[in-house]
DNA sequence: GCAGAGTCTTACGCGAGGGTTAGATTTCCT
DNA sequence: AGGAAATCTAACCCTCGCGTAAGACTCTGC
């Protein structure tokens, strides 16, 4: 508990290679407390704190939002029994990876639209109905054949 | 031009099935302006215009944003040359298909890292060292062994 | 004891795409 | 002409993870 042990805010940030803001930012949000405070305010961090802070880090880089990482370590602080709280990261992370998937699966889907799009622009490029500012569509495309996807039909 | 074609805002936005509010934003951005105003100041829009709508939604869920959609219509408008117009699509399009790209290159990646730290936390599931609030890490993850991926080796 | 560096709290900004009020008008129907 | 319904503008609110002041305070070294 002695004070020679710890650590100022921009020390620790330095040490940490991160900044005041996000230090602050993350005690409002329960992330990481300061080990002590003096008189005056200042905080003051251990320097094993790195270790929790690159664990913030390491979870961040999962795709995981700062309150999801913050329900986790305060399972961990509320102590919960060890193989509780594994189980409760194993799902968390298992949710997680659920997500990234219908992701990946929602901009797959966008890159195939874009290449059908792109192939029938190709066809716009040849050809030689104009739409107006008074319709916003183009005969051949929106009406008349409709012979290409939709997605980009009423673009001419 | 006869008021009798034309739509009030309520009525377009149900015919078009959006809302209000995203009219008045989409002229805020100039992305669809009504055909005509009242003296009062009602907004009227005439029916074609639901396709000018629908073209927004499609490239919307291409991925682009609304200022870019703006842009590509606005060279529209500018009585650009047709093939130059063609062109100025393909190329949003293509940006966008490389972006898209890169997105699900980093999802990919996270998948792969939330794969490891899953297998890394099975092993936690057997160890018997604890961390402590003091420490914020655990001795052979951190220190000693560093037998498995760093991800998540400083959670427990 | 005092300068100067470091830190404190408070609070707004961003960017996207609107949601949701409030209070004032306008239009429509009878 | 009058009342209801629709519409108008202007404004603030939301998310997320901080960035960036402003102005006051604290700590440190000489």
């Amino acid at each position: 508990m002695d004070r020679k042990d710890l650590l100022k805010i921009g020390d620790f940030a330095n040490l940490a290679e991160t900044n005041l803001r996000t230090l602050r930012y993350y005690e409002e949000l329960g992330l990481l407390t300061p080990a002590a405070r003096s008189n005056g305010g200042f905080r003051y961090y251990r320097t094993t704190d790195v270790n929790r802070l690159n664990m913030i880090r390491h979870l961040q880089d999962l795709g995981l939002q700062l309150d999801q990482i913050g329900t986790l370590l305060a399972c961990r602080e509320e102590g919960l029994e060890h193989h509780e709280f594994v189980e409760r990261v194993r799902h968390a992370l298992s949710a997680q990876d659920d997500l990234l998937q219908a992701r990946i699966a929602e901009l797959q889907d966008q890159r195939m639209r874009i290449a059908r799009s792109v192939l029938k622009v190709s066809e716009c490029a040849s050809c030689k109905s104009r739409p107006s500012a008074q319709n916003n569509f183009c005969e051949p495309c929106a009406e008349t054949g409709m012979p290409l996807p939709k997605p980009i039909s009423a673009l001419f």
